[in-house]
DNA sequence: ACCTGAACACCGTTCAAGT
DNA sequence: ACCTGAACACCGTTCAAGT
């Protein structure tokens, strides 16, 4: 088992707003655009390849020295969470503008599948989904702060258990995907099917 | 993503009972001595160092030639669940032998609760669970048919919805030893609990 | 039949030299 | 301040030569 250094957490800064996520302040022109060619890259190649792609390749197809992608993002986690980082932010914008015209335990669910679709969106994603979510990125904050409202106030709402705790769904999401892992008809239908029968677990009764 | 090749099923031999589950059968006796040679050490290693240690090591400490261990062991999942094969023998036998004194799906509860525990003491073994319960070896099938025994009596006894698979169990298993990773009494705390609400959700109603 | 280990291809990571 | 890529250490896998 590699053991990773520990994240960097200087390559997590804060972003304005959830429109300009770019963390532009502090980087030179060149960087800056390096930094982008290197997040394109990885995308395409974690898509193509999984998560455990070679860092040599995403550095190769940015056209980037293997160093620069290093200074950049001193982990495998740290690339990986920065190149879902968008996908993420959608993910909880779209969840926090359908959450209050439905039900508090309904919103949960389909943040969840979200989630879990997410967590399929590369091969080898779902395992790595827990350690992705506490990386820091904005991306990721955004995502627990928007699970961690829902809970709550499904909780308040008496529609989910009080002992159920924001991580157990994560480890909920990370099981769905992998269990659903491809993205077929099939296994969606079975995606919502297992988040669905754990939620009847999770309701309070 | 490295892709394996697939899994030469002849390594996996039926065995004729058991109590004597070791395929000396067809085997000279020096190739036999470095099959145990490679699964003591295996074992060792793996408990260590987690379930993606170096295959060289394992060699090392089996003082056996690199060479040799991919002759009997011609995929990582093959040695892995090669060296998992007594432990999930016992889970089996163990599970036979209560199973009958107590109710359909509080048997099924603690089958599943000793499947996370199992899968947890290798590090990095939950995330290939899914993977070694598939691979034929003698312990994984006695584990998968004990399992699927359970399912189903629990299911004649009404006790669990008909469109449960035992995948979908596998499925949670694997969650529930990722969430749990490390043995210490919070861990095996959570463990529990995550299984009793997803219990809950497998429940007739 | 089976074992051995050198050889090959590949990957992650660092760091001295360059701009 | 940042980039580059050669260099190093390591790993998985194969296969020709040996018993």
């Amino acid at each position: 088992m590699r053991s990773y250094p520990p994240f960097d957490t200087a390559m997590a800064k804060a972003r304005p707003a959830p429109q300009d996520h770019t963390p532009d302040r502090g980087l030179r022109a060149d960087a800056r655009r390096n930094r982008d060619k290197l997040l394109a890259a990885a995308d395409e190649v974690f898509t193509e390849q999984g998560a455990d792609a070679s860092l040599d390749e995403v550095a190769r197809r940015a056209e980037v020295g293997i160093g620069t992608l290093y200074r950049h993002f001193p982990t495998r986690e740290a690339l990986l969470s920065a190149a879902c980082d968008e996908r993420l932010f959608a993910l909880a914008d779209k969840s926090r503008a359908q959450a209050d015209s439905i039900p508090a335990s309904e919103a949960l669910t389909r943040f969840l599948e979200d989630l879990a679709r997410h967590a399929g969106s590369y091969r080898g994603l779902a395992a790595a989904l827990g350690v992705v979510l506490k990386c820091g990125t904005p991306g990721c904050h955004a995502t627990t702060s928007q699970g961690q409202a829902l809970l709550e106030r499904a909780q308040r709402a008496r529609e989910v258990r009080r002992d159920v705790a924001f991580d157990d769904l994560v480890c909920l999401t990370t099981a769905v995907s992998l269990a659903a892992a491809g993205s077929g008809p099939q296994e969606t239908r079975r995606l919502r099917r297992l988040v669905a029968m754990f939620m009847d677990g999770v309701r309070a009764r």
